[in-house]
DNA sequence: AGCATGACGAACA
DNA sequence: GTGTTCGCCATGC
């Protein structure tokens, strides 16, 4: 493995997908939300960092993180192309153009649906 | 050590 | 409302 992770962000990293693993089928959130959850408010780019890594981690959706605005911008991380616009779809969450159709609608913060009981 | 890049985001112009 | 610039921080050359 060419990544040789600090124990420093390798813990975020763990964190991440931790709030990652818990989006619901069909939900979507951001990287930036995930970051601000974190208390790492400026590192987004990290959480995509983070995604990048998760190749070793098979249980994580990382479909179903996009970003700010809906848009489907790791799509090209995955096995196709296509793979990740598709794993949505088959989730019902409509896509098109590679944006995530209402998506202020589906997006699932984590800020708010881990605090809010 | 310096420079370029990136699954981002916010601030400006 | 669109395009550009900057901040962020880890990685690769």
């Amino acid at each position: 493995m060419a990544l040789v992770l600090s124990t420093k962000n390798k813990d975020f990293f763990e964190q991440v997908y931790q709030v990652v693993r818990l989006i619901p089928s069909g939900r979507v959130t951001s990287y930036g939300a995930i970051a601000n959850y974190l208390s790492v408010k400026s590192a987004a780019r990290m959480v995509g960092w983070a995604m990048n890594a998760s190749h070793a981690h098979l249980d994580i959706p990382a479909h179903r993180v996009v970003n700010r605005i809906g848009l489907l911008t790791g799509q090209h991380h995955f096995d196709s192309p296509n793979r990740m616009q598709e794993l949505l779809i088959s989730e019902g969450v409509e896509v098109e153009n590679n944006l995530v159709i209402d998506f202020t609608k589906l997006f699932w913060d984590p800020m708010l649906e881990l605090n809010l009981d």
